[in-house]
DNA sequence: CTCTGTGTTCATTTTAAATTGAACTGAATG
DNA sequence: CATTCAGTTCAATTTAAAATGAACACAGAG
């Protein structure tokens, strides 16, 4: 799943160990578990915080911290939406608004081909458009 | 917009180029204005071909082949859809409909992380159907 | 304070992915 | 049929991404 979202196996692996285990794990316990280095372990886990995959538990007379999956596939779609594809969007979008004919061909040009590169710009405000309704529809029919 | 899928800059590039040009373009065009290689133009091709992504147009009188860009967003996400995220969802789901209870943890649990854990696969198979249900829609609602 | 256990940071190394380019196929041209 | 043109293939290279591990914080215990 890791994979077809573009993200790195190590993050997989721990969501995917937390996910199997039905007791929270503490940080070293995933480095033990899966062999992996001090540095991944602490890299994946702030990745998988800040997308909202994991939450962290505190276990009362530990002092380590505790982590444990996010399960509703909501929480983990909207994360995922927020956290990597709107920020993507909305920076693409802005500067989409911003062209203008000209910048696509500077020189002068055909009265066909003007109207066909018009068209094109359209198209390209229309998705920006589009996409904004639609990603937090994704996320509502998910829940 | 190439980045935020996980596909390589340089399909982004291709795709780009023929998007800003009102008259399609012939594979030794793209080579000669993106400065790429003869192989990589190729493999981008067949890739933006395969996601229908650009068409072929014949040019009558030029045996080359030319290529202009599909502009419509359904017919690029749908094509994205099947060709990327469709197999890698349709694997996992394969997989997680055989899903045992026992291939979690083979040895004996308590009660509790028993049924814990029996939950768990219970999501992951209510997430493969959702995800089966969810994504023709989204195809549907950018058209 | 000092020491131990937990976790983070970041320069270096490793691994994976994308790109190149030379050799090749195959179809039209003469 | 040779020869050029159009594009493909794939081993080798380059580039980018991810993983490592040593050095570093920082909090709590003694």
């Amino acid at each position: 799943m890791a994979q077809a979202l573009g993200i790195p196996r190590s993050l997989g692996e721990i969501y995917g160990l937390l996910f199997a285990t039905p007791r929270p794990l503490a940080f070293q316990d995933i480095v033990d578990r899966l062999g992996m280095s001090k540095g991944s372990v602490s890299q994946g886990l702030r990745f998988l915080r800040t997308v909202a995959a994991i939450k962290p538990v505190v276990v009362s007379g530990d002092r380590r911290e505790f982590f444990e999956p996010v399960v509703e596939l909501r929480q983990l779609v909207a994360g995922f939406l927020r956290e990597r594809l709107n920020p993507q969007i909305e920076t693409w979008g802005a500067r989409a608004k911003e062209l203008k004919p000209a910048d696509f061909s500077p020189d002068t040009l055909a009265g066909d081909d003007r109207k066909i590169l018009d068209n094109r710009i359209d198209k390209l405000k229309a998705w920006q458009k589009r996409a904004g309704m639609v990603l937090p529809m994704v996320s509502k029919l998910l829940g």
